[in-house]
Formats: structure tokens, C-alpha cells, sequence
DNA sequence: AATTAAATTGACCACACTGGTCTAGAAAGG
DNA sequence: CCTTTCTAGACCAGTGTGGTCAATTTAATT
């Protein structure tokens, strides 16, 4: 059902396409669900709950390092990610299609509710004298989410067409080690002796 | 016809829809390409050329400084898709959706090689020398793109829900010189006098 | 003006597929 | 044996599809 919903979007995923897949007859959709819209909006709720508790809960806010906040964060979100993959596309995919407006009226305000609060905190209490003070802390911060981000989207592209069943993981992590080592010796304050930065 | 493709994919673009939006007859379409097949496949080529002369066939590939490449890269970009963002959005959507893979056997290949060649033409022949020696130059230029990529993305995304006609582009563009001007400072070799990297 | 050719329209077609219903029966429990 | 809960899938009216075609307007040519 999700993956129906999310790759095709509220108006043509198909209630047929569903059951054949789910292996179950047409009656049985419409025996415990109503309506094709009554089943989107269970399925809303069942992954906002799934990416609250399996994600955004089991952030460690208090971290004051960002940059082992933000790692941490990162491997949450791909245990989760590959713990069950569909909420996110799902959501991503109700997100950027902008499918079901007047279906449920307060959902995009919810669902901006949910990352901004995410966002907002994770950017929260940040130990900003570790980074390098002749530029903007906000600019650094920006940096590392972006250089994150792009390599995360590059990775998970490139791991998209493999056979993920054998796959060397360690190899990626080590290459996200590296990134990380390289973005500290850039933009965190250089270790104690002889601050060449002039402050 | 292009938008039509773009925002529903080959499969559920309506070719009723298309005549409308265009007001023409139902006829007309189909006297001029003899199937939707047909249609699709000009409308590819045509994004192919015009993406391939109004960006591609631009880029100036011998500025050796690698961040002043990629600025003039993002500004021929902004103007091409300013100028007719369609084809890019086209080709973008097919791309993405993996939509006519059997309709046009070769064409990812073809996606594949343009961008291919793009990039890798993008990344020759950039002076390494400009940049600090204690970072791998392939990390750097990684981090180069990720931060443009980003920053542009973000920007984009905010742009979106604006008015353009009277928006003030200059404290977008200023905002993007100081994220140039942080990139050098962050990933440049310190200019000339007391090289504290040490090399 | 008369005739031929090109361009244009929209009603129309068979068909695929839609969300949803309903009958008929299987399982389960008492 | 009866009742209740599940389950299946044929079926329905409706909608939209890519594509056709006879009819008509417009343009070109004689």
C-alpha cells in the first residue's frame, strides 16, 4: 500500500494494483477500510508515527559537538531508513507532490511542524567556540549539513543499482569517516597550540 | 506539451490535456506526429539540443580556477533554465521516473554520457595547487560542489512560493559571493605571506 | 473565380482501468 | 447446527485514454 501510494501518488495509485500485490481480494480493502481515502489517511498516520519514534525521538539533542551530533543523526536515520524504508518515501513523496491538500487540510502544516521542530532543535545548543571564529558559525553549520547531504545522496544513488546483500559496508563508513575528518580539520578551530587564525 | 510530460510522466500525460493547454484541436497533434510515441521522442530531442548549446556548449572549461568555473557554470545554468526552464524540468522528470526505458532503448545511456562528459569535462584541468595541501583536492572539489548544490537547492526551494517579477536577486547574488568568499578562505591556500598550513 | 491542396477542428470510438458494491461462500466459534 | 466474522472476485457505472475521421475552414494555384 505504501510503496502503491508513494510512487504513484494519492490520485493514481490503484486499489486493484494494491491488493494483487498484497496478495488479498478487492472485498478486503473495503471490508476494514471504507474508502481509498479513509486507507491514505491510515497510512499517514502510520508513518508519521513510524519516522516520530523510530527517528526524530531517538535524537541525542544534547550533544553539544556538532558534528557528532550530526553524525549520530545519520546513522539513526539510515537504521531506521533500512529498518523500513517506505514511511520515508511516502512521506517524502506526499511532500513534494503536494498530493493530498483539501484530503487532510492540516497536513502539510503538520508534517512542516514535524521537521521544522526537528530541525530546529537539532541546530539547538550547539557548542559553536569549537568551529573557527573568521567565519559566521551559521555559515559553518550550513557546510556540514550540506556536505552531508550531498555526499549521503550521492552514496545512497550509487548504492541504489547494487545488490545490497553482501555489500562492504565498512568501506562507506570509512569514506564517511574521512569526509567527517577532513570537514573537522576545515572548520573547527585548530587543536590548542599556535591558533595561526589569529584569534 | 513538455510541462505535461514533465509534471505526469509519459504513461499518464494526457494527450487530451495537452490540446487543451496548447488550444489546438485534438487533430492537429496527431497530424503532425502520428502517435504520442512519436511526440514524446521530438520533445527528448529537442530538450537534449537545447540543454546541449544553451548549457553544456557554454561552459567554459579553461578557467583553472576551479571555484570561479563553477560560478560561471551556475550562472550560465540559471540563465538557460531562466530562460526556458522546461527542458530541464523534462528531462530531469525522465530521468528520475526511469519512465520509457523500452521507448527510447539508448536513452539513459545518452543521459548518462551527456552528464558524464559534462562533469567529467568540469573537473579537468582545475589548478590544484590554489587549493590547501593538507585535504585531498578530489574532497575539496567534492565540497566545493556540495556547498554550491546546496545553497542553490535551498534557494531554489525558497524562491518557489515567491513572486518573481520585482524580487531583489542582489542580496541573492551577495549572499552567494560570501559563500564563495568563505569556501576560498576555508579551502584556498592562504595567500602568499606565512603559509601556516605549514606547506 | 474556380479549383485544388493544406491545415484545422471536435465529435466519436473501442478500450482500459477506476473506486466501490455485493453475492456467495469459507472459517471459526459456540 | 447456527451465527458471526472473514474472504474472494465478478461486476458496476463512470471516467479518461490514445487515436480516427468526416467535415470545414484557410491558403495557394491556376
Amino acid at each position: 500500500m505504501l510503496k502503491e501510494f508513494a510512487s504513484h501518488g494519492y490520485a493514481n495509485a490503484s486499489t486493484n494494483r494494491m491488493v494483487q500485490e498484497a496478495g488479498i481480494g478487492k472485498g478486503m480493502l473495503f471490508y476494514y477500510f471504507k474508502s481509498k481515502e479513509e486507507l491514505y489517511r491510515y497510512c499517514l498516520e502510520y508513518c508519521i508515527d513510524f519516522i516520530s519514534s523510530e527517528y526524530l525521538a531517538q535524537l541525542d539533542l544534547t550533544e553539544p559537538d556538532f558534528m557528532i551530533r550530526f553524525k549520530k543523526a545519520g546513522e539513526i536515520k539510515m537504521r531506521a531508513y533500512l529498518q523500513n524504508p517506505l514511511p520515508f518515501l511516502f512521506l517524502a513523496s506526499t511532500y513534494i507532490r503536494r498530493d493530498a491538500p483539501e484530503l487532510v487540510p492540516d497536513l502539510y502544516q503538520r508534517l512542516e511542524e514535524l521537521t521544522a521542530n526537528g530541525l530546529k532543535a537539532m541546530f539547538a545548543n550547539i557548542d559553536t567556540s569549537l568551529f573557527r571564529q573568521d567565519v559566521a558559525p551559521e555559515q559553518i553549520i550550513n557546510l556540514i549539513r550540506w556536505a552531508i547531504d550531498g555526499w549521503s545522496s550521492e552514496t545512497i544513488a550509487a548504492l541504489e543499482n547494487q545488490d545490497l546483500t553482501d555489500y562492504d559496508w565498512d568501506s562507506t563508513f570509512a569514506e564517511f569517516d574521512e569526509l567527517l575528518s577532513a570537514l573537522r580539520k576545515i572548520l573547527y578551530r585548530r587543536a590548542a597550540h599556535g591558533d595561526c587564525t589569529g584569534e
